[in-house]
DNA sequence: AATGATAATGATAATCATTTTCATTTGTGC
DNA sequence: GCACAAATGAAAATGATTATCATTATCATT
């Protein structure tokens, strides 16, 4: 354990991360404060969204969207990786992105860009589909 | 003129999409109905979105999101392509995206996957900002 | 221990983009 | 004109996020 976030900041905002950390890869809000409900953690919605705001000012949470616009938030510095999705039954596998690691890099670097991350998922019909 | 889309769709969507290249750039649903509004057009919020959905579906239209999770759409070039989205302004660069285009043909094979697409985006902070 | 300043909490209400519903209008072929 | 399908848009519903504000916890000082 031994977070460098230990110091870290007000007395939910461990609770929530750990939480967060809890939940494996991305996981919005409404989803921490359920899993929460559901562990019988006592918590306010109010306050899950402070802590991971507070949290990703830190820089100790990455924020994304969703296709639908809801915030998602993620451990920084979790294993970072693509994927390909069935469009017709979901199903999911997890890739390697390293080519597409520094294809972001050099040309976030060519045009000027800093504090630069990235999204690439691939999409089409899975062989049982 | 004669764009390619002129065979769409309802009576609004090129009424729309007009709108939208007027903006320049981006613009939310919210905006481009606001525009219509004051250009005294007559036009539901409902429609616009409508529009947009339709006008996304069939690529003419881009989609990205705002920092605060807003959809936003503006008119896509035929040719398929990747952008540098700054977090903080929202200026966008087009770039070249010929590693992706190769990282996910060759991955997709190799899974099984057929009939596939992607997507793929880098953010950060732009030079101005 | 009691006090009080200060920050944190969380229930509730407000905001605001987006989606649903559904009644009305419009287009199209007969 | 008449039927029938598609399109429209006003109004209500949804759902995530934010703002309010009274209450509660923390902690240093008395
Ligand atoms: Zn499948
Ligand atoms: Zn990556
Ligand atoms: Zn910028
Ligand atoms: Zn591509």
């Amino acid at each position: 354990m031994a977070y460098c976030w230990e110091r870290w900041l007000s007395r939910s905002n461990p609770r929530v991360l750990l939480t967060l950390e809890r939940a494996g890869g991305f996981a919005s809000a409404q989803e921490v404060y359920h899993l929460m409900q559901r562990e019988g953690q006592s918590i306010g919605l109010t306050t899950v969204y402070r802590a991971l705001q507070s949290l990703v000012k830190e820089k100790i949470v990455d924020i994304m969207r969703r296709e639908d616009g809801e915030a998602i938030y993620r451990l920084c510095g979790d294993t970072h990786h693509h994927h390909i999705v069935c469009k017709s039954c979901g199903d999911t596998v997890e890739i390697e992105g390293g080519v597409v690691e520094k294809w972001a890099k050099s040309l976030a670097a060519e045009h000027g860009y800093r504090d630069v991350g990235h999204s690439a998922e691939i999409f089409g019909l899975c062989p049982k589909c």
